[in-house]
DNA sequence: AATTCGTGGGT
DNA sequence: TACCCAAGAAT
C-alpha cells in the first residue's frame, strides 16, 4: 500500500498515450490488443492492432472469416498460433457469449489462447472490475521493490497473484489505476536491463535499492534457444511464403527455403499439426 | 515443471 | 557479435 499511492501518482502523469487506454476503446479492442502484447513489445503492436480492428471491428466480424485469414493478417507479430487461438475465442464469443467479450474472469479463462494475464487484464482494464494483474513487468517490481530481488524468479502464478494483491488498493478505480500503473512502472522505468532508478516515483521505499542492488540469487531462467537454424526459424519462413502467396505452395517452392529436408518436413508437419497449414493436394495453403 | 512457440530491437 | 528480452499460453 505504501507504493500504490505514489505509482499511481506517477502513473497519471507519466503514462504513455496508447490505443487501448483511449476512451470507448473496448472490450475486444482490449481482448485483441492482450492477445498481440503477448511476448511482444508494444511499440510493434501498434500498427497491427489498429489494421485489425478497422478489418474486424466485432468478435462476429472475425468469426465469419475463414481462419487463414486471420493467419495472414497476423502478418510478422510472432507466435502465428495467437491468431488461430484469437479467431477461436471471436468464435467462442460470437456463439457461446452473443457477442459480447465476457467480463468475469472464469469466462474469459475458458477462452481459446487466455490465461491468467489475458483473463484478468481483460477482466480489469476492459470493464473496470477488481482483480490483481501479473505481467512479467509487475513481476519484476514487486521482486525488486518488495522483496529486494534483482529479478523475478519462475513465474509462480498463486504467489504472483497474491503479491499484487496485497498492493491493490480497495477501490475498484484506484486498484484498475495501480494495476496499469505498476505494469508501466516495470514497462518504462524499472526495466530489466538499465533500470532508471533516478526517475523512480518508489525508489525511497524500493527494498532492492535499499540493499544496494544485490546481484539476482535463485534458480536460473532456462536460456532462451539460439533461433537461428532451429525449427521456429523454418516454421517463420514456410509461414510467411504462405502468407505472402494468394495461390497454392507448391513443394519445390518449399525446398528452396531451406536446404535440410528433414527439417523442413518436422516444420511443415508442425505447422499442419497446428492447423496452421493444410494440404491442398500436392501443394499446401492457409487453412481455409 | 520444463519446453515449445516468432520476430525484431536493444545492449 | 551473441546474447537478452518482450503486457504469455498450452502442453
Amino acid at each position: 500500500m505504501t507504493i500504490a499511492a505514489p505509482v499511481n501518482e506517477w502513473f497519471l502523469r507519466n503514462r504513455r498515450d496508447l490505443p487501448w487506454r483511449r476512451a470507448g476503446f473496448g472490450a475486444w479492442g482490449i481482448l485483441v490488443s492482450e492477445f498481440m502484447l503477448q511476448q511482444t513489445p508494444v511499440v510493434r503492436v501498434i500498427e497491427p492492432l489498429a489494421a485489425w480492428l478497422e478489418r474486424w471491428p466485432t468478435p462476429a466480424d472475425l468469426a465469419a472469416v475463414p481462419v487463414g485469414e486471420a493467419v495472414r493478417a497476423w502478418g510478422r507479430l510472432g507466435y502465428p498460433r495467437r491468431a488461430l487461438r484469437l479467431h477461436a475465442c471471436a468464435v467462442v464469443i460470437t456463439e457461446e457469449f452473443g457477442g459480447v467479450v465476457p467480463e468475469r474472469v472464469d469466462d474469459l479463462l475458458t477462452l481459446p489462447g487466455v490465461g491468467e494475464y489475458t483473463a484478468r487484464a481483460v477482466a480489469v482494464f476492459a470493464y473496470g472490475h477488481r482483480h490483481p494483474v501479473v505481467d512479467t513487468n509487475v513481476r519484476r517490481v514487486i521482486a525488486r521493490a518488495i522483496d529486494g530481488q534483482a529479478d523475478a524468479g519462475p513465474a509462480s502464478t498463486n504467489r504472483d497473484l497474491a503479491a499484487m494483491a496485497a498492493l491493490l488498493p480497495q477501490d475498484d478505480a484506484d486498484a484498475r489505476v495501480t494495476n496499469a500503473a505498476i505494469m508501466e512502472l516495470g514497462a518504462i522505468v524499472c526495466t530489466a536491463r538499465s533500470p532508471k532508478c533516478a526517475e523512480c516515483p518508489i525508489a525511497d521505499v524500493c527494498a532492492w535499492r535499499a540493499d544496494g542492488y544485490p546481484e539476482y540469487r535463485g534458480p536460473a531462467r532456462a536460456a532462451q534457444a539460439r533461433y537461428e537454424g532451429s525449427d521456429r526459424q523454418v516454421r517463420g519462413l514456410i509461414l510467411a511464403e504462405l502468407r505472402t502467396s494468394d495461390i497454392p505452395v507448391t513443394r519445390d517452392e518449399l525446398e528452396a527455403l531451406w536446404p535440410d529436408a528433414a527439417q523442413r518436413e518436422r516444420a511443415l508437419a508442425s505447422l499442419v499439426a497446428d492447423g496452421l497449414v493444410v494440404a491442398s493436394g500436392s501443394d499446401f495453403t492457409l487453412p481455409q
